[in-house]
DNA sequence: CAGTGAGCGAGCTTCCGCTTGACTT
């Protein structure tokens, strides 16, 4: 045991500077947080200066009670947490929690695992900063009064387990904005034109591509243009090139690594994540929850080796990266592979993936700009004073481009690749091979990916690189958004062509508004947000977060006491809460859409107990039936002839082997029901037209099937041996047994069974 | 798992930020 007890919040880097520091040093992990707010109660005194009472919860007790007898035989504690908001507070309860005296307790902080910079933070240790304490008490304090009061409201006025925060309810809330953005735009056409040339001189195949840079907005004065470009002499009127530069973007951080597995892999939030931890647990990367684009200076020194080697000194530049995200703390480097000299590592699938991304990222950050030469050429006629322009983009030196190309979050990136133009020059003249006015319909704003909603709310300041992922998860798992897919519509559009001098009208499709991997709001969500709105305008706001920042900042500079701050805000919210609860009615987003056709009875649809629903009659009608909307369905854009399909479902069409056959659309899609068992419909087929003969077809396929799985039947127990998905399993009514290692299925005895069974070698569900 | 849309109302649910397990399917 060393006489130094060295405590740091991850085990992981526990691990490496222990390596570091030598045999007088023992490293220990707090393993984050060590005591919380209680988990149940609100747990502040919000009569006596909003005290805390803080925990130790039990998956820390442990951790807790192994720190404490290490304590014990140490001569000197070293309180080595991040340093930002949170690593003081770690210290500052460490040193609570253990009891630790001033005389023998050292407060430490280093930004990168290196030798060098973990020595240095040795030579100079602080005290611990309690103003900067006191503001994650005020931060803590603030998150838990506005999700433990608010919470409640909804359980009460909207559904129970339904939740609200600081965070999560804005990023619903941007969801919700942007669909009703989306919602609201009104799609423009403009006609677009566009045209081919071969250049004097050139070979016939030689075709370059330039369009007016002016749209039109009617089809009638594209055909102007087009008409008075019949016959008309074109020439070059001017080259123009630009010498310009692109940068390298910087290093990955949480957020940014986040968007480029996203695009890049197509990789979810938590499938990140957990490729990441992997790669941090195994050493392979720095940290992977940080905020900052800073390298180490070793790590810089060992990307310009590395390029020197692979590509040479000419793209070998080195830089340090300036982090502009609003709030960053900068407690840690930027992720980046801890040898940068590993190209490739030893690990799963996603995991060696994710490292080349880290890798390129990171050495590409440290390499040369890249030089390009921009080209614009202008094609004019005295025919119209509108200009064709080509444009293009010449590569002269690649430098980081050789390596990494950060991908865009805009769905039709057309430049991308690389136009490479002829040699042309002024006065020159080009034969029009033909030109067209296309129509081009204006772009609705894009709905979020998981990706691109964490760079909105980073952007905003609103989150931790140790939230974003959770939050995303959280707002999905209270049903407030769903990721998912949509289709697309087809749409028409218009074109005009001016070939071999005549003009010719064309009428063409293109698929439009598919959407993949998105998140949509879902009504909870839209009627949580709305009800939030209305009542607490101030928490939801999305400038709310920026305006506490600052007061937290002020705490830390010691200008403001904690209490003092918390009070402002509590006061007044809480007496909101306390008159919600009282005036304001359950929410239910009610919508009246007209009568329906058949009994002139009412049709409306709201939010019910199990979800949305529509109703045909009024709530004092006996005979007023429901129907639950479908996926994708929102009460506040459905409509009456929607709704009224809903009802013609479920549908019975007739009658086979003494039982009922009914088509429906359920919550796995549309079924046809016979005799109990249920039969799912495929794309082929639509519940509201299918006919009795098809259906049966289905059931007796179905059923073929199904008898297939079984492999051993005891009917007079109710016990089956049955195929499923993980292979073979017992069936028990409702209870699912595994079948012990290397047993043949088919040759259980019951006597067998029943013990498989009494043993209990239950399986969830 | 393919339904429900009301009822006596017990007892429960919930936040944001730090950090990893110990689990089955």
């Amino acid at each position: 045991m060393g006489e130094n007890l060295v405590i740091v919040e991850s085990p992981a880097k526990a691990k490496t500077i222990e390596k570091f520091l030598g045999k007088d040093y023992s490293v220990k992990s707090s393993f984050g947080h060590i005591r919380d707010l209680s988990e149940k109660k609100l747990g502040i005194d919000t009569d006596n200066g909003y005290k805390p009472e803080y925990l130790i919860s039990d998956n820390k007790k442990k951790v807790v009670s192994e720190l404490k007898s290490l304590v014990k035989k140490a001569d000197k504690v070293w309180l080595a947490s991040d340093e930002d908001r949170e690593g003081e507070a770690i210290a500052w309860h460490l040193k609570e929690v253990l009891e630790l005296e001033e005389a023998r307790t050292r407060r430490i902080v280093f930004h990168e695992i290196t030798k060098d910079a973990i020595l240095e933070a040795i030579k100079n240790p602080r005290d611990l900063d309690m103003n900067l304490v006191m503001a994650q008490q005020a931060r803590r304090v603030l998150d838990r009064l506005v999700g433990f009061e608010l919470s409640p409201v909804l359980w009460k006025k909207v559904k129970p387990r339904l939740s609200a925060g600081r965070v999560q309810s804005v990023a619903v809330r941007l969801i919700v904005d942007r669909e009703r953005e989306i919602r609201s735009f009104n799609s423009k056409s403009q006609f677009r034109i566009e045209a081919e040339f071969n250049p004097e001189g050139t070979k016939p195949t030689v075709k370059v591509t330039a369009a007016l840079d002016e749209k039109f907005d009617t089809e009638e004065r594209a055909e102007n243009i087009l008409k008075k470009c019949i016959g008309a002499d074109f020439a070059i009127v001017s080259v123009e090139e630009k010498e310009s530069k692109r940068t390298p973007p910087p290093p990955f951080t949480t957020s940014t690594l986040q968007q480029e597995a996203s695009r890049k892999l197509g990789f979810s939030l938590n499938q990140t994540m957990k490729a990441a931890q992997n790669l941090y647990e195994a050493g392979f990367i720095t940290y992977m929850r940080t905020d900052s684009t800073n390298l180490s200076k070793l790590a810089i020194g060992s990307a310009k080796q590395v390029i020197t080697d692979l590509f040479g000194k000419e793209y070998s530049r080195p830089r340090q990266y300036a982090t502009m995200t609003k709030g960053a703390q900068e407690a840690h480097e930027a992720i980046r592979p801890t040898y940068i000299s590993n190209q490739e590592v030893d690990a799963g699938a996603a995991e060696k993936r994710l490292y080349t991304l880290i890798w390129k990222r990171c050495v590409a950050s440290q390499m040369a700009d890249a030089d390009i030469i921009k080209t614009e050429i202008a094609i004019g006629t005295d025919r119209i004073k509108e200009q064709f322009i080509a444009r293009a983009d010449r590569v002269v030196f690649d430098g980081f481009l050789k390596l990494y190309t950060e991908s865009s979050d805009e769905e039709n990136s057309e430049n991308s690749g690389e136009i490479r133009l002829p040699e042309l020059k002024t006065g020159q003249a080009m034969y029009p091979l033909i030109i067209k006015a296309t129509e081009r319909f204006t772009q609705k704003p894009p709905r979020y990916t998981e990706a691109s909603l964490v760079k909105k709310l980073e952007e905003m300041g609103i989150g931790r690189p140790s939230t974003y992922a959770p939050t995303i998860s959280t707002i999905l798992q209270r049903g407030y958004v769903i990721k998912e897919s949509r289709p697309g519509q087809v749409r028409e559009y218009r074109e005009l062509r001016l070939e071999s001098e005549k003009i010719t009208r064309h009428s063409l499709k293109e698929n439009w508004g598919a959407e993949k991997n998105k998140l949509f709001p879902e009504d909870i969500g839209i009627l949580v947000n709305d009800f939030l709105i209305e009542n607490f305008s101030s928490v939801i706001d999305y400038g709310f977060t920026a305006k506490v920042e600052e007061e937290f900042d002020s705490i830390a500079a010691g200008k403001l006491s904690w209490n003092k701050v918390i009070d402002k805000f509590y006061k007044p919210f809480h007496t909101i809460v306390e008159t919600t609860l009282q005036q304001s009615r359950p929410a239910a987003m009610e919508r009246v859409l007209g009568n329906d056709p058949k009994s002139g009875k009412i049709v409306s649809v709201r939010m019910g107990r199990f979800g949305p629903l529509a109703q045909i009659g009024g709530s004092d009608d006996p005979d007023k039936r429901f129907v639950s909307l479908a996926k994708g369905q929102l009460i506040e854009t459905i409509t009456l002839e929607e709704v009224l399909r809903l009802f013609e479902l479920p549908r019975n069409i007739g009658e086979y082997k003494g039982s009922e056959v009914t088509a429906a659309i359920g919550r796995f899609g549309p079924y046809i029901r016979h005799a109990g068992n249920f039969v799912s419909l495929g794309k082929e087929d639509d519940p509201r037209t299918i006919e009795l003969g098809r259906a049966i077809e289905l059931i007796d396929a179905h059923q073929k099937k199904e008898a297939d799985k079984v492999l051993l039947a005891f009917p007079e127990k109710g016990i089956s041996v049955l195929n499923g998905r993980y292979g073979p399993y017992i069936k028990r009514g409702k209870e699912n047994f595994r079948i012990p290692k290397g047993r043949d299925p088919k040759a259980l005895t019951i006597e067998e069974i029943t013990t498989i069974i009494e043993k209990g070698g239950k399986t969830k569900k």
